[in-house]
DNA sequence: CTCCTTTCTTATCTTTAGTTAAGTGGACTT
DNA sequence: AAGTCCACTTAACTAAAGATAAGAAAGGAG
């Protein structure tokens, strides 16, 4: 990779640091930023009508994510997006991030592969769990895929994630204990 | 948009002609093609341990579907790709596909805009509807975004793509014509 | 047109999830 | 250290979904 180019890359990008409970991303913002995510937690998450907050997705360390509906299709957030520790980022201005991998084959490609992918993946892997398993199969997998995260994310906030109540979370941990 | 690339598209471009329950992608296929429908109906399914049959995703016409397994994530497809009725396509391989909009800085952003976003806003919204939807608003919101589609799709199917069985969804229907 | 297959509905029973509320245990505050 | 807040569990009840099977309706093949 050209050094010229990475030093143009490093250029765009922050560093900051964020205490638990800070918003990043408010619903209605239009920027397009990208987070990687150095040490901490964060969800996203929404207000339904009767004002409950629904959690969307969580994203623990050397996971990436960005203001999805801004980036992808050109439209200001559903989501709010924050810290649940204290949590440290990189964040670069995809528009910028864009400028520099279209001036740059590798960059484009990485860009694309590492980028796009890991989200999509996540995203298809995720219908694919509510399609073809059960609750109680949702959240095993969950805990194989994310064994560290469920001690330290509130049960609340998984069992949105499994799109399921928090006390039926509850039974289901409940039941797979006495099964064993 | 520069003649030359167009030709050069359109002789990537082959038409085809399927019968009602043909497979267009196998289960293992590496292929990369992209799919448009011109006229018909294809799902895509899996078959668990117990061999059955679980409908991942309809497609109507003017939709765009693809071996997602292969050209997102260099995998082999888990899905086969079928007909549900005699089903007229274009197909792109999407390697000529991706040497020719790189060549093309218009042709790339159309790629990535349309084939992409349309993609990705699906699979984005699917999710969506399975952590905010209970099964009952899921189906509503299936007749409302697909009104065509019920008639020509059993209902086991659609059960599948619901994440419900097909008795649930009987009652479903039910339930709702008796509230009215 | 008739037979056969497939799909859809209906019924019964069991299991699980939603809802609401009460109780328990921690963590944090003052 | 007592009180407050919050997360999690448990309980009781209701509603809905899964499983299985049987019957009705529709579609296709000969």
């Amino acid at each position: 990779m050209n050094i010229k180019i990475l030093l143009a890359l490093l250029r765009n990008v922050t560093m900051k640091s964020f205490d638990k409970g800070e918003i990043l991303i408010q619903v209605g913002s239009t920027k397009r930023d990208v987070y990687y995510i150095r040490k901490g937690l964060v969800r996203s998450y929404m207000v339904d009508e009767d004002v409950n907050e629904i959690t969307f997705q969580i994203y623990a360390e050397h996971q990436v994510f960005t203001n999805a509906h801004s980036v992808l299709f050109n439209e200001s957030s559903k989501f709010y997006y924050q810290t649940l520790e204290h949590t440290k980022v990189y964040i670069v201005d995809y528009n910028a991030l864009l400028k520099l991998t279209s001036q740059n084959a590798e960059l484009l490609e990485l860009n694309r592969s590492y980028f796009g992918k890991k989200v999509i993946e996540q995203v298809f892997q995720r219908v694919e769990s509510f399609v073809f398993l059960s609750p109680e199969e949702r959240y095993k997998k969950f805990v194989q895929d994310n064994p560290k995260l469920i001690h330290r994310v509130p049960d609340k906030y998984i069992a949105n994630v499994l799109g399921i109540t928090p006390v039926s979370l509850s039974r289901i941990r409940n039941r797979i204990s006495k099964k064993k």
